[in-house]
DNA sequence: TCAAAAGTGTTATCCTTACACCCATGT
DNA sequence: ACATGGGTGTAAGGATAACACTTTTGA
């Protein structure tokens, strides 16, 4: 069994033919406009921007920005691999096979009209839960919970019960648990095991309960923002990618609200600012602000040098000094 | 522009044609054994095993296994996705387009001359310059370094001779800088561009300068390689997936070995038991090992429970309290 | 004067790191 | 006795979290 090296060879070579799968590249493009984190969209189902890897692109990433680009006027900044998905049963009913490689983007974006016509609209539209900014959301005592606690009593053996309850538990932080912002991806995929978001009940006409509030999109493309947003709450604790997200020139609470506004929750300002200066991150323009109320604020622009300079990885383990 | 929906949903349920593309799914299979972290080849060529993917296959991951239990009579335990790649240039020779979907699987496997027959072989031999436990390597100081040195002395501006030594220095951990185990993929990529391994030589007849020592892979299977152990150097520090590498019942030593032999760097014992003990991330079984010389030592196990129990995921934004 | 936002100082606590040392077993 | 590995104690230093407080502006 071993030596199929040959064979192997052959068909990486194309020579079997028959195997040939659509590929699509699909965006999650996010900015932060006035406190709410966006995601661009390119209609009102919910559709987020994609298209066909053709053989003419001469990567993933730049046939990724071929599409973007096309679609949506907007060009693209910043980019990263997120997941690729191809599962069946998870893209509507008689969906041919695809397979989709997703990508996070980041942007600027100014609050405008034309901005919010132009698809961007806040990923809490759909995803309420996940907003603690103004404390836990109502929405998951009232609804979550309660339908969770259904869901739970309804398996079969008490391990059953106890398994769904703990994990329910775990992911919304109930029962005096933390809530844990990054896992956003697993709160998405337990609503959907528990067949309480919209998504989950379309291939079936049984009658289910109703699903939890919150916009459905088309096919899996919730999942994938699901998949972005986590991706992007976890990496903005270890690398500097907020910055990707603001404008030239801000203000450390400007900074701070976008954090608040990706993160889900709020950050102690005096400590905030400490560690953004602590490491270096930014550095003064020499301006200040003073459009608002309040005293005036020193404006910051991000050090382009960290990049170089820096590896930054959390150690974590009791390495011994070289 | 935006209103591309239909034609968008055409192509995705694929009435369009034409964009057929090859996907190959491909496995980076590891083992520690005997403190050599191992990765499975399916020949002596350095081949990971892979195979198209298929339509028949339920899911990614279920082809996967497929395809691995069927050229490595290996069965396939934890698995996660790595990366998809599909770079022309980097496949070798005219190769034809194809979409690479990788994965990371962990395995246990007894150190028998059997096991090293199949094709299980040191990731050291690929990467020799990433083994820094018993110290920095000297092919670093006597090889990598100097080629590095000519390599960035090479290019054709003040700026850029700064900017490629700035980049190997921190790479390699040069000039009194630390060494980073986790970037290995950085290093892997970085001496890919200066045309320093084999596989970057393989387009061009020029004659170029030999390459630094290491085994060189088949297509861009050592870029894979580097990628799945840069993913398995970062996770061990925050998911406890060594466990999935160990046998039922082993010794903290051994634990510390098997760590050890991932990271490539020691790491500090009476820390890192407290470490261990600390998260509770095992339990005494009551027995103890005698075999070797030295004092017996407790034997452990795993506590399945904490995978249910903990999310864990660092902080390092500084939240207000609930 | 007050509200709102900018900023500073300081302390308590925990985690990481490092060092020092003792224990148990086989040769 | 000593080498080898097992195992504990503890103190220094740094990072984090929390609290209290001052400063500067516009309304």
């Amino acid at each position: 069994m071993q030596h199929e090296t040959s064979t192997t060879l052959k068909r990486r070579q194309g020579r079997d033919r028959g195997h040939e799968v659509n590929v699509d590249l699909i965006a999650v493009l996010v900015a932060v406009m006035d406190g709410r984190p966006c995601v661009l969209t390119i209609d009102r189902a919910g559709a987020l921007p994609s298209g066909p890897f053709e053989l003419s692109h001469r990567s993933l990433q730049s046939g990724l920005r071929v599409w973007v680009e096309q679609q949506t006027d907007h060009p693209l900044g910043y980019v990263e691999q997120l997941y690729t998905f191809a599962d069946r049963d998870r893209m509507g009913e008689r969906a041919p096979r695809v397979v989709s490689i997703s990508y996070l983007g980041l942007t600027r974006e100014e609050d405008t009209e034309h901005s919010i016509n132009r698809g961007w609209c806040s990923w809490y539209d759909y995803f309420p839960w996940e907003d603690h900014r103004t404390g836990v959301p109502t929405i998951i005592r009232n609804v979550v919970r309660p339908k969770l606690r259904v869901w739970a009593d309804d398996a079969a053996t008490t391990k059953g019960r106890r398994d769904r309850w703990q994990r329910a538990a775990i992911s919304f932080g109930l029962d005096e648990r933390e809530w844990n912002e990054e896992l956003v991806l697993q709160r998405y995929e337990l609503l959907y095991e528990a067949g309480l978001v919209e998504e989950a009940l379309r291939g079936s006409d049984a009658a289910k309960a109703p699903p939890v509030p919150g916009r459905p999109m088309v096919a899996d493309h919730r999942r994938i923002l699901a998949t972005g947003i986590a991706r992007l709450r976890t990496k903005i604790k270890y690398r500097p990618v907020v910055f990707e997200l603001m404008p030239p020139a801000f203000t450390l609470l400007q900074l701070q609200r976008t954090v608040e506004a990706l993160a889900g929750r709020l950050v102690h300002k005096p400590n905030f600012r400490r560690l953004i200066e602590q490491q270096e991150l930014v550095e003064e323009t020499g301006e200040t602000t003073s459009d608002r109320r309040g005293r005036p604020a020193k404006l910051f622009r991000f050090r382009h040098a960290v990049l170089a300079e820096r590896s930054v990885a959390g150690t974590k383990l009791p390495l011994m000094r070289a």
